[in-house]
RNA sequence: GUGGGCGUAGCUCAAUUGGUUAGAGCACAAGAUUGUGGAUCUUGGGGUCGCGGGUUCAACUCCCGUCGCCCACCCCA
């Protein structure tokens, strides 16, 4: 309060305390990636603002009222990115990735910006975890589906659901939307002044209407008459049970991108409050041949990094509770070369192993070194002084158990193998 | 962009309907405690009461403005 400066609206800072659940995630979210054949990438923060009027579209939100643009000194016109679909995208295409590679999955973690009013679970600057498929064929929209399912399972959400719905190819969906426009063209004056502004703009949008005088003109649209579900969509359905993914079509669902195509999807989990979508994403075929890059089919996804951990927190308060069990803190009783040299070296082999390490610099005495190791959350201590260092010994110490073993310090992966 | 609520210590909150030097708990630091911890006790550091202006003998308290936070709408992750 005291401080000169204040940061932007909607801008937080990551702490101390908060930043070990980011990177516990985030460490469980790269390895699930691997294991799926996916690969990190990461563009810069700033892109062509064109880039992101031609992708996300015009008439979307995010492009009309929610970018930070601006000019830099060469009066190049500039903008934070809102996401990471139109960013990726453009660098396959200007570094030539898919001259070297058929196909590819690519991943994603890293800050997103849009200048929306803050609320519970929307900031301004926000992350997002997401991935890609470029190139690959129909059965990737299973993958990606899939992908997320397992991943929000694996970072330990416990329960969300999964809706989707089936947008068509480009030639059912524009007869779609001249027939639905038709219909509300009819019913017009029972609709809210935002859905007339709607009906003009990208008809689809009016079935994100919350209005209550909106819904029995929505509810009766006869979607289905015009857009019958495609044949891939329902082997996909009938995959994803098959799979044991439960998961529920609703027509309504419309993504606020305009580069969305065929196989669309949300997923939505309790304890977030009113934003309450942890991931989105879809199949948009025709990104890459706008953006004056091959044609090629993609489907992709994102995850929001806030909304996932706050969900996960609020779904099972012992959630991280891993972290504190691999935290180990070092304790050395004697402030001279040897008894440092021995306990690092020793803390280093763990922290390959997965391990998180804690200290507190100065020289301290057992006692208040435990008492430290307790503050800081650790759950085991690597104490040395120079009589097990001359021993060629090191004391482990489980701090919740209370025990403890003297071991040689090479073999100290060993005692956390079981 | 629109609406509602709120700004006092790092955090959670007090301050007797305007009245001396703005308090407490938690947290932090030192000691009791020189190789075995979470407790307890003692002591200590911390505040331009968000910021600016106004009313008043006197403002944390009343008025205006402003900034920020929270929640919701809109929309998205």
């Amino acid at each position: 309060m005291a401080s000169k400066f204040q940061g932007f609206p909607g801008m937080d800072d990551i702490l101390p305390g908060e930043i070990e659940k980011w990177q516990w995630v985030e460490e469980r979210a790269r390895a699930f990636f691997e294991a799926g054949g996916f690969k990190e990438i990461r563009t810069p923060i700033l892109e062509p603002t064109e880039l992101f009027v031609r992708s996300i579209g015009q008439s979307s939100d995010i492009v009309h009222k929610e970018m930070f643009s601006f000019k830099d000194r060469g009066e190049r016109d500039m903008t934070m990115r809102p996401e990471m679909t139109a960013s990726v995208a453009r660098a396959v295409i200007e570094r030539g990735l898919l001259t070297q590679a058929k196909s590819l999955r690519l991943y994603y973690v890293g800050p997103m910006f849009r200048a929306e009013r803050p609320q519970a679970g929307r900031k301004r600057q926000f992350h997002q975890i997401g991935a890609e498929i470029i190139n690959e064929n129909e059965a990737s929209d299973f993958d990606a589906i899939a992908l997320v399912h397992g991943l929000l399972h694996y970072t330990g959400l416990k329960e969300f659901s999964l809706n989707l719905n089936d947008l068509g190819d480009e030639e059912s969906r524009k007869k779609v939307k001249t027939a639905l426009a038709d219909y509300f063209e009819k019913e017009k004056n029972r609709l809210c002044k935002d859905c007339r502004w709607r009906l003009e703009k990208n008809v689809l949008r009016i079935f994100d209407c919350k209005i209550a005088e909106c819904q029995p003109v929505i509810e009766k649209a006869p979607w289905e008459q015009f857009a019958p579900l495609g044949a891939n969509f329902r082997k996909l359905t009938a995959k994803l049970a098959d799979y044991g993914i439960p998961c529920k079509v609703n027509r309504r669902l419309v993504r606020g991108l305009d580069y969305y195509n065929g196989v669309v999807f949300e997923i939505t989990a309790s304890g977030l409050g009113a934003q309450n979508a942890v991931a989105g994403g879809g199949r948009y075929d025709n990104l890459y041949q706008d953006l004056g890059g091959a044609a090629v089919p993609c489907t992709g996804f994102s995850i929001g990094f806030e909304r996932l951990l706050t969900a996960i927190q609020a779904q099972d308060e012992k959630a991280f509770e891993e972290i504190r069990t691999r935290r180990v803190y070092l304790a050395p009783l004697e402030d001279c070369a040897a008894v440092l040299n021995v306990v690092r070296e020793t803390a280093l082999r763990l922290r390959e192993k997965g391990f998180r390490i804690e200290m507190s610099p100065g020289v301290f005495s057992l006692s208040q070194h435990l008492k430290k190791a307790d503050k800081l959350g650790a759950r085991y201590a690597l104490i040395a002084g120079l009589d097990e260092v001359s021993r060629g010994k090191l004391v482990v110490k489980d701090l919740a158990k209370r025990e403890q073993a003297e071991i040689e310090p090479e073999k100290i992966t060993a005692c956390f193998e079981q």
